[in-house]
DNA sequence: CTCGGGATGCGT
DNA sequence: CGCATCCCGAGG
């Protein structure tokens, strides 16, 4: 049995392979829903499922940071798929996204929501909030995420409806501003925004 | 609805 | 350098 044999807070055979998340934004975007965030934090892993995340396409989207082009802040979403975009937003806030296809390409989706799953404390229905309990903050900025102390995994659990929204607090970006982009899980008590 | 709070990127 | 702006959360 391999969970006999791996160390405890190592990725195990679930965890999501890069090829996961160097493809299309949108659908990884979706495909996030219902998987696990693992971060271990002084040996204890932090468990979330995720269920709600938003699509950020790249330059091209008015509403991705990576519009601005590259930058000091931005250089981690335009590398190679796999790795966590992590920045502060308001002051107080940070909020963790996952890179996603070939590098150059400036694209990610942001983590908005998640239902605890183990050793989570405080709120994570919002991408502040969920930072907050995960222990996530900009030192992990460009962590590759098929490390051992901080992965995303499959969950076994599937089953759900997906709905489709547009984002959430990018007003200002215009015809992006509409662009359904925003997913979640239909039902869950854990979304940032019913 | 207001407002805190700090980094960023851009204009100067 | 200044400063508007920002993928938010708590409180009224």
């Amino acid at each position: 049995m391999r969970s006999a044999t791996r160390s405890p807070g190592s990725p195990d055979t679930r965890s999501l392979p890069r090829s996961f998340y160097n493809r299309d934004t949108t659908q990884v975007a979706q495909e996030l829903l219902g998987k696990l965030v693992v971060h271990v934090v002084r040996g204890v892993p932090r468990v979330g499922r995720i269920v709600e995340t938003e699509a950020y396409l790249g330059p091209h989207d008015r509403a991705a940071h990576s519009c601005r082009g590259l930058t000091p802040r931005t250089a981690v979403m335009f590398g190679p798929a796999g790795h966590a975009y992590v920045y502060l937003v308001y002051g107080m806030h940070h909020c963790l996204n996952v890179v996603t296809e070939p590098e150059g390409h400036g694209a990610a989706v942001l983590i908005r929501a998640l239902e605890p799953v183990r050793n989570l404390t405080g709120k994570t229905s919002g991408p502040g909030l969920l930072c907050r309990a995960l222990g996530v903050d900009r030192r992990l900025n460009g962590a590759d995420l098929l490390g051992a102390r901080f992965y995303l995994a499959d969950s076994g659990g599937e089953g759900f409806r997906i709905v489709k929204r547009p984002r959430v607090g990018v007003d200002y970006a215009g015809s992006w501003a509409r662009r359904l982009l925003r997913f979640y899980i239909r039902g869950s008590a854990y979304i940032s925004r019913p």
